[in-house]
DNA sequence: TTGAAAGCGCTAACAT
DNA sequence: ATGTTAGCGCTTTCAA
């Protein structure tokens, strides 16, 4: 491989002048800079990342901790990786991905240096990794939010507030007791940020409505959501069920077909989850979208925003909207 | 942070010593190589990754070649990219992921010396990113199987074998027109290597077994798999269905019950797919598991192996096997 | 506008 | 069994 002494002699320049033309760093007279360039590309030249890091303490890798937890929507996780990955190619940045769910991948990545800054996913309420993260000398993005973020920089869909909404809709609709077909109790119990976020926000604007809400977590595959949706269709005056949970939506819909009753007219569906997956049911479900890939994006953006002027700390939250299906109507 | 020197000095030992101790590159007294695991464990000392990679030419980093592109099982991918990862780390390696479906980024991370070696997901029949992994100085292995892998070190499910397999299955059991419900036009349209290895073997197994098999792809969601299989349901005589879409699945149980059909006196189910998925089906589904995280893990194996020994390039081909659900019967 | 040179923090050959 | 030291290939200060 060539290096950049090859290069500065291939050009009849100094290597720091190279470097600059690379960096842009200095001003270059417009026939060195195109000097330099023609080498570069004649030899192929690349700097050497390793050597870069070292002389310049930059790696220009991100580090993107995304443990692959049971009942997690595999779709979700996707977007945001995709979301994450996009983003920060655009700003010059690789992803190196972390998917074991203990604290010594982001320990060894950090304290080895091995990336710039670190997002963060499945974050929980009380999470066990906040501590570590607290001691990290790179910027850190969680998304979700913890029960106390400690000041450090948050960002999600404001899922209290999908929660809020997904009542909201369905009572305008005129919908007096509502049922939710939740994550699964796995994630549940380990007090997933996003899953109680949601449920909280369900329960609270339902009280204030004064309607009925009744949670009920689905296992995943096709049993889980059809076990749930039985449990919701027998609970007294119930008319409809909100889905928060990718993997049972489509049992859900079977299930209440399977009852006898119809969608929307005797109860009417609103899932939670990526447009795509809502929009390819039959019929199409309404939905509240969860923009995981802008929300990657997001983290991204403030991640790179840190590493260039250490601002402070923030949270953002996106807030939901209902993309209207078939599958809600007037009680 | 503590560097190599800080340890050394605080060990009272040369840093080379400090080195010896931390790779047991050369044989150190027990007493010295205790005061250094002291005085690393007392400074929290980590190598820097950079320096460390300039100087012995390592990186400690996979870097994975996972475009995500439209219509694939993301179950599967998750499985694959887990596999990688977790493999990985086992070796003491870590993993770069690249999602952008083109040549740059294999260029940037081999040629810029960001990572040890490449394992290259979703590979084509003709796949345009073979020409460039042929001129990358690290190891490469494709999990997929291109048409002509020209000294690339392939891993994959043999999916040729897949196809063969649900027909005998079939066949056996007294079906004799058969449809497949397969992947999505899109991931048939760039020959995606592993789709069409599936149908040749489906078709040239039917073939020699004197059966009828037809090919419907089907696109992502509900729809698209209530398309497909109504299609195959107007079939004169057709009482078998495989499915190698995992979006699918659910739309075909749900579409031939619909159609006032049983499962599995009047049409057998198969599927291709993750175990996780066809077993939590209501009924749980005959399947032929890919076993998506073993593949994987295989891959970094003859990565890593080929890292140490430099040996030859092979392809491994993992055989399929049927699970038995409750969806396939003597017809 | 450009060049020289001192590191960055390691590894590994070469000494002892 | 341990130490000395020359790089590895860059970036960036200091000079000119």
């Amino acid at each position: 491989m060539a290096t950049i002494d090859d290069v500065a002699r291939s050009a009849g320049v100094s290597v720091s002048t190279v470097s600059y033309v690379l960096s842009g760093k200095r001003p270059i007279s417009e026939p060195t800079r195109e000097r330099v360039r023609k080498a570069v590309a004649e030899l192929g030249y690349r700097p050497h990342a390793g050597a870069r890091a070292l002389a310049s303490s930059r790696t220009q890798v991100i580090g993107l901790v995304a443990p692959l937890r049971a009942g997690v929507d595999v779709n979700v996780i996707m977007q945001f990786v995709a979301g994450v990955v996009t983003r920060a190619r655009s700003f010059e940045h690789d992803v190196l991905l972390l998917t074991q769910d203990d604290v010594a991948g982001i320990e060894r990545v950090s304290s080895g240096s091995m990336v710039d800054a670190l997002v963060v996913m499945d974050v929980e309420a009380q999470d066990p990794r906040i501590t570590t993260l607290l001691a990290v000398k790179q910027p850190v993005v969680l998304i979700g939010l913890p029960a106390r973020p400690h000041g450090l920089s948050c960002v999600d869909l404001d899922f209290e507030a999908v929660g809020r909404l997904a009542v909201t809709h369905l009572v305008e609709l005129g919908h007096r007791t509502i049922g939710l077909v939740g994550p699964p109790p796995s994630v549940l119990a380990r007090h997933t940020s996003y899953a109680e976020r949601l449920i909280r926000g369900l329960q609270s604007q339902a009280e204030e409505d004064g309607v009925h809400a009744v949670v009920e977590p689905a296992e995943p595959g096709h049993r889980g959501g059809q076990a749930a949706t039985e449990v919701l269709l027998a609970v007294d005056g119930l008319t409809g069920i909100v889905v928060h949970n990718e993997a049972a939506l489509p049992a859900v819909l079977d299930t209440i077909r399977q009852a006898g009753r119809r969608v929307p007219e005797d109860v009417a569906v609103l899932t939670v989850g990526p447009p795509e997956v809502a929009l390819s049911q039959t019929p199409p479900v309404t939905s509240i979208d969860i923009p995981a890939q802008e929300i990657g994006g997001a983290a991204v953006d403030m991640v790179i925003e840190r590493l260039a002027s250490a601002g402070s700390p923030q949270t953002r939250l996106f807030s939901p909207r209902v993309t209207l299906g078939e599958t809600t109507a007037r009680h």
